[in-house]
DNA sequence: ACCTGAACACCGTTCAAGT
DNA sequence: ACCTGAACACCGTTCAAGT
């Protein structure tokens, strides 16, 4: 008799292994599909063996949470301060947008991990590379909010697919009798192409609508700095 | 023998009864605490009764949401628009800081509620009074975002209250080190007095720094109204 | 050192039954 | 008509045990 072959052994577990395949299965199933259960079957093990690696899902998040911040592209160096930050946050959304369930988690995390430090801290450093004081970046970062991750909390939901095609803009007509206001910007959103499914949260907040509204900020940003704006005076 | 006493007869379950014992159970438990079995027990009923009332949790949570929205007031007639949607916003925020966890479960929704769709109804009417374009309000509305609700992400989480004080401002001596560019403005932000607990997720998301990012979209946004900007040009 | 099995204290929700 | 009890299919996490 041959000896007894011993149970396949599989490439031990790491953190890495473990992070990496919470990316896949989120990416894969959506943010509510991601459970310790679900990610230890497809890592092929018992769910115990996760906690030697994370101690406890708050952590796998934030892990997960840094993969995402390390797929941003490094700064472009010597740039103006107005495209070195745009640019940033560009770079943000592009990563962000790769994993819709990204920003939820984002935002539902109650301390920022060191790679959000990091990457908050190039942000103000280009604000204050363009000679922006202090106080005046301090507020601009707020103003900005989750805005610097390249996502917004999207207003409008995006109508379910089966929406009645034969109306003439936007919303179905007891709707559009009801919230007359409503409808009347609908019918712009209608008649312009929004970008179907590369879509944050889902609705219109395509790259026009991020980016007008982002320039509206820098820009407001810009004025107040060329004016020696200071929140004391 | 007297005949028996009936059982307590509690004055019977309905829908407004379920949505305001909800309202009170996050209110004083939070939002994380909000189980269809701990609601029930706080009414004094066995699980399933809820069900009666509402289809299941999240219509419960819509529901919620409507209550809130009930609270904020109704809009002041004759403004010029943009004091008009000011006001509306700051009262939006007013009705949402009274209960932290709303904002939350109102990012929470996928489709808009009838109070939802109503408000933001009044706040587009207002735009329009004031004479600015379907197009201009469209992209005003989606650079406002959530800011409509009176509410914004927050970037920098509260630290600690046991942090420690004798640290020269903002940052521990390690963090500053490493994160100099944060340091530069969490200086800043650690001397000028935050409001304690009026704050929606934590942070400094205060009433100063709502009203200035506020303020510079709505300056923006009445300043391409005077140019008469359009999205085709 | 690393993984496992069984258990605990929870969830939302269903179904068939009670009054 | 309105509420109940028991059950189902899940969670995250613990503990003591296996190899």
């Amino acid at each position: 008799m041959a000896p007894q072959t011993p149970p396949p052994r599989r490439t031990p577990l790491n953190r890495d292994r473990v992070l990496h395949a919470a990316v896949a299965l989120a990416d894969r199933s959506g943010h509510e599909a991601l459970s310790m259960r679900g990610l230890a079957q497809d890592l092929g093990v018992v769910p115990m063996a996760l906690y030697k690696h994370v101690a406890n899902k708050e952590q796998l998040l934030d892990g997960m949470v840094d993969v995402i911040v390390g797929e941003i592209e490094p700064p472009a160096a010597g740039a103006h301060w107005k495209n070195a930050v745009r640019g940033r946050i560009l770079s943000a959304r592009r990563a962000l947008l790769r994993h819709p369930w990204a920003s939820r988690v984002m935002e539902s995390r109650p301390a920022p991990t060191p790679g959000v430090l990091g990457y908050l801290d190039s942000v103000i450093g280009a604000f204050r590379a363009g000679g922006l004081s202090a106080d005046l970046t301090h507020h601009a970062m707020h103003a900005l909010g989750s805005r610097v991750w390249g996502f917004t909390q999207d207003l409008f939901p995006a109508p379910p697919d089966d929406a009645d095609a034969g109306e003439p803009a936007g919303l179905p007509g007891e709707m559009a009798a009801r919230y007359p206001h409503i409808a009347s910007i609908a019918a712009i959103a209608a008649s312009r192409p929004h970008d179907g499914d590369s879509v944050v949260g889902g609705g219109c907040d395509d790259q026009f609508e991020f980016e007008f509204a982002l320039d509206l900020l820098l820009d407001g940003i810009e004025r107040l700095h060329r004016q020696g704006w200071t929140s004391a005076g």
